[in-house]
DNA sequence: CGAGGTTTTGAACTGTTTCAAGCTCGGTGG
DNA sequence: CCACCGAGCTTGAAACAGTTCAAAACCTCG
């Protein structure tokens, strides 16, 4: 991955080849890349929906605040990711994105679909492939909130976030850096922060992690599992069904 | 919309107009279609996945069980609704389709997908904005599941299924039909049966909503989206960025 | 009329929240 | 170089929303 590399080009070069067209394609879509500080608040809710990013550095979050005064965050943004996906079919974006920690970002333009879509069938079944896929992703996490126990819902965010990892970092061990604190945890799995703080604790106890500083150590990753009925559906999509592209 | 109509064409016809070519795409597809009796399991988790469907009468809901018993249903299925969308990127369906009451279902092949993508960038563009719009619409869902109360949680849930049964029917009155027991309910919202039964019976108490049989009257919807932040995604699906058809 | 599924109601219980205080630790300024 | 500050984490006690269990009431349909 040269300097010059488009970020889109090798995020999606990742799960099929791609012609020396797409990747000319993929490649003029990019406006010149971003960062923020970290905390920095990057679109606001009900701002217009026009670009999209891929995150090439930094881990960012997509939050809500609700009428009672609690946040909801809806989803973690890791290296690699295209945020603002769904928002596409919106005028508005629905979700304010927020820089967890010092990232940079590349955007492109919302237009860029259309493009796609005219000119690349394969590239748009894979767009439309990874759009399902966050899809049952969210249903997974849907079940954890809707009816785990706080440590199970936890456990889950830990798999799933070290799932994501693995993707791209294959020999990858059960060590994950989380530049999350724990408010912002409580947000995602629908605790509170001194809930989260105590079931961490009691998990460390009973000998399920590690913890030193920032990172988190999964010590029985497998009981993790079992426990909390984890499928891993970022390893094995199904591209088998894509057209070829036109000659 | 005739006998012979395509579930499929008067589906997607619903949000753009079809030229004449994607609507003959479309019908062949189709498979014959078919009915299933209340309470039957149509295709169970982990099934390969061959088919979608479009819900041509009665309520369906997916569901997975997990290891502690529970049950989370993560999806309610309307008429007009198609069936299975997500589960494409997947080898193996992720939940298990079951009829509320009476149904009657239209299966086509997934390697329809295929055919549209190729073909028609106009159609495709529907599908990938349909896919998103979903995803917007479990985010919304994960929100209500992560941090409001049981009461908030009902609301949204009538408040969703008022939206999209209004987006087939618009001069629809506030009265719902709900043909879903409170053990449904429950598993749907992430509540037990009996917590259901005492939040329903308390908003009727309060004058929120009215039951006969298993209809709900919506009393104060407004402020029920007060409440719950309510935003209505259907009625509003920006497609002003589709392609047109190549000529 | 009886049977089975569904809803309601009450009492005891539990997981999670709330509030509040104390602790840790890295960063900053005197 | 130390004192102090603030953000985040931990801990404990009290309160509460929602669960569990169990029994009774209700409905619909054969």
């Amino acid at each position: 991955m040269t300097d010059r590399a488009s970020c889109l080009v090798s995020k999606l070069g990742h799960y099929i080849s791609l012609s020396e067209d797409d990747r000319q394609r993929l490649s003029t879509l990019e406006k010149s890349e971003r960062s923020y500080g970290a905390g920095t608040d990057i679109y606001q809710m009900d701002d217009p929906c026009t670009d999209l990013f891929v995150v090439k550095q930094g881990w960012l979050f997509s939050y809500n605040d609700l009428p009672d005064g609690s946040r909801q965050i809806v989803k973690l943004h890791l290296p690699g990711d295209i945020i603002g996906f769904p928002d596409v079919s919106q005028k508005h974006v629905t979700s304010t994105l927020c820089a967890a920690e010092d990232v940079v970002l590349c955007p492109f333009p919302k237009t860029a679909l259309d493009v796609i879509l005219r000119d690349s069938p394969r590239l748009s079944a894979l767009i439309l492939s990874i759009a399902l896929r966050d899809q049952i992703i969210l249903l997974d996490l849907l079940r954890a909130l809707g009816s785990m126990t706080a440590r199970a819902r936890i456990s889950y965010m830990l798999l799933d976030l070290l799932a994501r990892l693995k993707i791209t970092n294959k020999g990858m061990s059960d060590v994950l850096r989380l530049p999350l604190n724990q408010s912002q945890i409580a947000a995602y799995v629908g605790l509170t922060n001194v809930y989260v703080s105590k079931t961490l604790s009691r998990m460390e106890k009973d000998g399920d992690i590690a913890r030193t500083g920032n990172t988190v150590h999964l010590l029985r990753p497998e009981a993790m599992e079992e426990a909390t009925d984890f499928r891993d559906r970022y390893s094995d999509m199904d591209i088998g069904w894509f057209p070829a592209n036109k000659v």
